[in-house]
RNA sequence: GGGACCAUAGCUCAUUGGUAGAGCACUUCGUUGACAUCGAAGGGGUGGUAAGUUCGAUUCUUACUGGUCCCA
């Protein structure tokens, strides 16, 4: 009979759409009253599903199926980000290819196009999350942009501004001179590049005598206000206080004395550029230097520059400066450098240090109750050793700059007056009311401030905004605080430090109560997947290819903690393999009609390979249930992978068919019966691991009809030892290692493993003879042996192994290389000897007698006297062949 | 400069102080009844180096070497 081979795309399609379509994915109410919830990382509008979206909801996925299984009320609260500057930038260059720019639409209309773009794509990556296989509560999906989350928004902004949590500052922030918005330190990423220092010779008034400045940015020559040297240093030390002419500038600045210059770094005086960079910008403080700011907000030389660098961008600034001090001899020299220069993450353009009015969170204040929350492990994190990097930053935090000068995002809910008072209200008219009691019986005009709030002011509220706040809704009071949250490192500071400040802060409760954090998805070298190095694998694409379900085992399977993912192809295909060795598993099922009719009564089981199979049921089911309670789920796909494949599949079913042979009506039902009772237990295990496909075949075998629930909806096996199966627990134990003993002696004598051989056992001991008869057709089918001699019948090609602990005989019906078989039990012997040599040494320091746990001793002592009968026997064996 | 993590079989990784395991790859053998996307059997490790703690170290400590990453 042929089967069909399982199609995932069918099926996957299929099913997502059913477990939709009747509400699977919805908290249900049960018994238990426990909850369970997570809130997704929400993906931005402008993303597509990559590799680190399909692990981190690969995992979550398994929780919450598993904690739905095992009949908690479960939330898995989906969403998106609308993630301000990307978003911004995606809507803004297609415009422009239809020859539109956002300033001729203005601000009102380029905010409806990116609506309207929202509208279009923005739900593209909640699409693929389903063909993931992601169990979220779709109904519930929440948009950081939506109304309701918005009033959040303005809520928590009015709250902090009023307490002083929120202010408005002018300071050196970072400037994105492409995007022209301000960002916040987070979003600077430091890379080393090669770079020139520049070393410039500054005359000193009155004096014939130089100073030699060095500096990688000689443009900012321009905005100088001092030139610093170490106080310690001797070489400068007469020059403190006298000043010097920046050349080409020509404007007069002091050589001050100053801490921050190193002595050892370039020439020991550096030219101080206050409004430039942030080192200089605190030494002028300490100083009262007076600020130059010498840029223009695209990077252009402003009107404070040199009057022939006007509007001359900052790089061409600086070769042109650069010819101009060669020629005038005050170049002294170029040494080549590797150093560290800022980029903005989104632009990858070389951020500057810009003086500006700017929106500032008082992160420090904010602070203060996560890391209690940390510290008392209300919330913890797993790996562990996260939480000293979310300390080390927590406890040097800067104060979080939010204003960005973009359109799309929350707009400040602040208003300014003619006369630049600000009134920070929920609403205009509120703003009004605060104006009129301000501004008395004077006349004013309102206008609302421009910026928008950083993208991740929004997301800090995720957990309690996406679930009603600050409305008491049902689902707050029932999912807040949040069961875990699963991310990657990288967001640790922006995301989820940020939702501890508020969620903490607004709150009675830490927003969740563990974090999970898991790594990086890499390519199968290593590397870090990018468009550029074309190593990317795109996880639609596998999906497509080998299911979503062989994705979501590969991803799980290789979730260590602390260790990236390694992504190769060949894993993929190697778990694909796993399903489809299920798949035919379940057909050898169909094929001998094994049906789960009714409910199985475990006391009226008698088969000793169903006990066998029930109690490594048990054994497994603990081992994976504890893994995924301790977020290993690496080791649980591994325990249920080893149980399916080597258990189920490589033994159980073997043993069945003997039974399927025999006449005996009472067993056949039996293990048709429990096979298929077995089969529908591994679904329930594998269901959170590999969703589409065990639900599929749940539906084609009809386990409904048994369980009343489809699978996402049964319940987690749960099962208990039963202390009448644990004896054929080891039986069926012994007489797999007996069958694999004569398989391994056939293959070793290059006897083709389907002829069968007689055997005998020598001295059989009573458990022996009962074993042997109680199994006698699993020895004969499966080890393919034709029959046990009752009396010792020895011929040229008889040949004796050990088999639990005694002498076995095998005969065959073909020429046997004894000699090569003498050579093999010799080898054992030695290694055997070597061994209870080693043990023998061990047992006679009295140190180790003395100090280690007596069951330990106590082993070794037993392993000992084992070791010496094994001896023995295989001894005589080899002088028997003699 | 400060910090975190990693180094175990050819590769990717388990193993939280008591005789080193898995998957993949490899070798040999095997297709008429679940499965070649497979089965059976097998080879392969002085656990990065060096010291220390311990009766005992792959596991704990320290140093070193090499690699990855974060922060400044």
């Amino acid at each position: 009979m042929e089967f069909k081979k399982y199609n995932h795309n069918i099926e996957e399609k299929k099913i997502s759409d059913f477990w939709i379509k009747k509400g699977l994915f919805k908290p249900k109410k049960t018994k238990s009253k426990k909850k369970f919830s997570i809130v997704i990382p929400p993906p931005n509008i402008t993303g597509r599903l990559h590799m680190g979206h399909a692990l981190n909801n690969s995992l979550q996925d398994v929780l919450v199926r598993f904690n739905r299984m095992k009949g908690l009320e479960t939330l898995w609260q989906p969403g998106t980000d609308h993630a301000g500057i990307a978003t911004q930038a995606v809507v803004e260059n297609n415009l422009l290819k239809e020859g539109i720019k956002k300033n001729d639409l203005g601000r009102d209309k380029f905010i409806k196009k990116v609506w309207d773009w929202k509208e279009e794509s923005g739900g593209i990556i909640l699409d693929q999350l389903k063909k993931l296989g992601c169990s979220c509560d779709w109904s519930r999906t929440r948009f950081t942009m939506d109304k309701n989350l918005s009033k959040a928004v303005i809520k928590v902004f009015v709250n902090l501004y009023n307490r002083k949590l929120i202010y408005k500052d002018k300071k050196l922030v970072n400037w994105d001179t492409q995007l022209q918005t301000a960002i916040s330190d987070l979003e600077v990423v430091q890379k080393d590049v090669q770079s020139q220092l520049y070393y410039i010779d500054y005359s000193i008034e009155n004096s014939d005598e130089k100073i030699t400045i060095a500096t990688t940015r000689p443009e900012t020559m321009m905005g100088d206000t001092a030139v610093a040297v170490n106080p310690k240093d001797q070489r400068y030390i007469n020059l403190i206080g006298k000043n010097v002419l920046i050349p080409i500038v020509n404007r007069k600045v002091k050589i001050i004395a100053d801490h921050y210059a190193d002595p050892d770094q370039g020439s020991g005086a550096v030219k101080i550029t206050p409004a430039h960079d942030f080192n200089d910008y605190e030494v002028g403080k300490r100083n009262k230097l007076e600020i130059i700011n010498i840029f223009e907000i695209n990077g252009k030389i402003n009107k404070n520059g040199v009057k022939e660098f006007y509007g001359m961008d900052r790089f061409e600034a600086r070769k042109v400066l650069i010819k101009k001090l060669r020629e005038n001899g005050n170049l002294v020299k170029i040494e080549n450098i590797k150093n560290k220069v800022p980029y903005g993450d989104r632009s990858n353009t070389v951020i500057e240090p810009l003086l500006t009015e700017q929106w500032f969170v008082d992160a420090k204040k904010l602070s203060k109750k996560p890391i209690k929350i940390v510290k008392d492990g209300k919330t913890s994190f797993f790996p562990s050793n996260w939480t000293k990097t979310f300390f080390q930053w927590m406890n040097e935090i800067e104060p979080w700059c939010i204003s960005r000068q973009i359109w799309w995002g929350h707009r400040i809910p602040a208003w300014y007056d003619d006369s630049g008072n600000i009134f920070v209200a929920e609403n205009e008219k509120d703003a009004k009311l605060l104006a009129i009691k301000k501004n008395k019986n004077k006349k004013f005009l309102l206008r609302q401030e421009t910026d928008v709030l950083d993208t991740w002011f929004s997301s800090a509220l995720w957990p309690f905004a996406t679930l009603g706040w600050p409305q008491k809704t049902k689902e707050l009071v029932k999912f807040y605080p949040t069961s875990v949250l699963i991310t990657g490192f990288d967001i640790i500071f922006f995301w989820v430090a940020r939702m501890l400040m508020m969620g903490n802060y607004f709150n009675k409760y830490t927003p969740f109560h563990k974090v999970y954090v898991h790594a990086l998805v890499r390519d199968e070298k290593g590397q870090k997947m990018s468009k550029s190095k074309g190593n990317v694998i795109d996880p639609l694409e596998l999906i497509n290819e080998y299911g979503a379900d062989s994705l979501r085992f590969t991803l799980i399977s290789m979730a260590s903690p602390g260790r990236d993912v390694k992504l190769s192809k060949d894993r993929v295909t190697g778990n694909r393999n796993f399903i489809t060795k299920i798949w035919s598993a379940n057909n050898f099922l169909k094929l001998n009609d094994c049906k789960l009719v009714k409910k199985i009564n475990l006391n009226s089981v008698n088969l000793s390979i169903n006990h066998w199979i029930y109690c490594e049921f048990i054994k497994m089911q603990n081992l994976v249930t504890k893994s995924i309670d301790i977020f290993r789920f690496d080791e649980a796909a591994k325990h249920v992978y080893q149980f399916v494949w080597h258990s189920y599949c490589d033994w159980y079913l073997e043993f069945l068919k003997p039974i399927f042979n025999s006449k005996n009506k009472g067993d056949i039902k039996e293990a048709k019966a429990f096979s298929s009772f077995m089969m529908s237990n591994i679904l329930k295990i594998l269901h959170p691991f590999i969703p589409f496909f065990t639900e599929s075949l749940w539906s084609s075998n009809r386990y409904k009809k048994i369980y009343k629930n489809y699978l996402i909806s049964s319940s987690w096996p749960d099962f208990k030892k039963m202390n009448k199966f644990t004896k054929n627990q080891s039986n069926i134990n012994d007489i797999i290692e007996l069958i694999s003993n004569i398989r391994s002696t056939k293959a070793e004598l290059k006897i083709t493993p389907k002829l069968n051989c007689d055997i005998f056992f020598d001295k059989k001991s009573v458990r022996l003879q009962k074993l042997i008869n109680t199994n006698i057709n699993f020895i004969k089918q499966v080890g393919r042996v034709n029959s046990i001699l009752k009396t010792k019948t020895r011929n040229k090609n008889s040949l004796d192994i050990l088999v639990l602990k005694e002498k076995m005989t095998l005969n065959f019906n073909e020429d046997v290389d004894l000699a090569s078989q003498k050579e093999r039990i010799l080898q054992k012997v030695e290694t055997i000897n070597k061994q209870i040599l080693a043990l023998k040494n061990k047992l006679k320091n009295k140190a180790y007698v003395t100090n280690a746990p007596k069951e330990i001793v106590q082993n070794d002592k037993n392993l000992v006297k084992e070791l010496t009968i094994e001896d023995g026997k295989l001894r005589s064996i080899v002088s028997s062949i003699n």
